[in-house]
DNA sequence: TGAATATAATAAACACTGTTTAGTATATGC
DNA sequence: GCATATACTAAACAGTGTTTATTATATTCA
């Protein structure tokens, strides 16, 4: 009976082209025109043969938002070549914010938008977000053990920078760095000596 | 001829019944349940007339948000009365912290959602935000002069401490703290001892 | 192989959304 | 009293996510 295998398979195949073309039409066009009429116009298909692969629209960018975290977990974890942790920390805070102004819909999707994360069943299962913030909290682990660092709590530190970083960016990216009116580029310079300036801040 | 008058006195009479009876619908069941055709039906009009009096759903929460800004700074500015500039600081943003928590639909629309804001021209016009920001750098700026933190620009600094902590409430208000499995009140406590930790951080 | 069953896909509908248009009462100005 | 201006609305437009009933196809078993 390979006939159960190759359905399985058949089954795969379209829930990777509907994926394949939400992730298109999200990354092209935005989160508002990625509706599932549309969806089901690219792949050729009517609106509700899409329920039958997903529960539902949010079911859909919890996909998109967990491809999101797999590429910024390689983009961070480049930085391991970087020995000293310390040193290592603010190269992640740079690629943290590169990663978040080279594709905002993603960064939308996995920090700020509510949509994706109606689909973890509660009591913390965000296996996605746990990943790349674990990566953190180990190199914070590791600056704490060398003594870079001033001593603290490990998950208290890790939450502030991760947060430091999360406000400049979102701030930003939602239009509310608009209170000082320079040109991006120079806003964009101002984001990136902040978070040096805390990283400083934090050294022993 | 005071009929003109009359008649503008009504039509603003009119946007306030409007305003309040989305702001009612809003801090009760949310944004999205907050459409145009209930505040028709709540207001007994057609969805149409409300057309009369703003331009789109947009303007509404514009004015909405302002009202929000407003609110905050009643609340931020009662701390005036600490003298000692960091010590006030500090106080700001718990005001800040419990605001947002207190309050989390209107810091959505304040600091978070897109929609308000395209209602700004363009070009730094963010009023409501200027207001509250005004009363940081003002305040940081007194800490410097008095050499209570260390020295460097005052909008950099200013920029950082409202990030670092619009990054704590934000990831919180949208579940992105899960990553850290412990309860609401557990939680709220760090992120208190975070604003704490960082604001040691600054000083001289 | 042929009938019965299970699977896959869809057309159409449901209940919404923001917004616009055309038409109707009512109030105002002359 | 009549023409104009104002206030209001019913209905439609163009969309949204989702569900239901139906049909066509593929699979299983006698």
């Amino acid at each position: 009976m390979a006939i159960k295998e190759r359905k399985e398979r058949e089954k795969q195949d379209m829930r990777n082209l509907i994926i394949e073309s939400a992730t298109q039409l999200f990354l092209k066009h935005g989160y508002d025109k990625t509706s599932i009429r549309n969806m089901a116009d690219d792949i050729e298909y009517s609106p509700a043969t899409i329920y039958l692969y997903f529960k539902d629209k949010d079911e859909i960018f919890y996909v998109i938002h967990e491809n999101g975290f797999a590429l910024l977990d390689t983009e961070l974890r480049k930085n391991d070549a970087i020995k000293n942790p310390f040193e290592r920390l603010g190269a992640i805070g740079r690629t943290y914010m590169k990663f978040a102004f080279d594709n905002p819909d993603y960064y939308d999707l996995m920090f700020i938008m509510r949509a994706p994360l109606s689909q973890i069943k509660s009591e913390a299962e965000w296996k996605a977000g746990e990943c790349a913030f674990g990566y953190v909290t180990q190199t914070i682990g590791e600056c704490l053990e060398q003594k870079l660092i001033k001593p603290a709590d490990v998950l208290l530190i890790s939450i502030s920078v991760w947060s430091f970083v999360h406000g400049l960016v979102s701030l930003y990216l939602r239009g509310r760095m608009c209170i000082v009116p320079m040109p991006d580029d120079v806003i964009e310079a101002m984001l990136d000596s902040a978070v040096t300036n805390y990283l400083i801040g934090l050294k022993a």
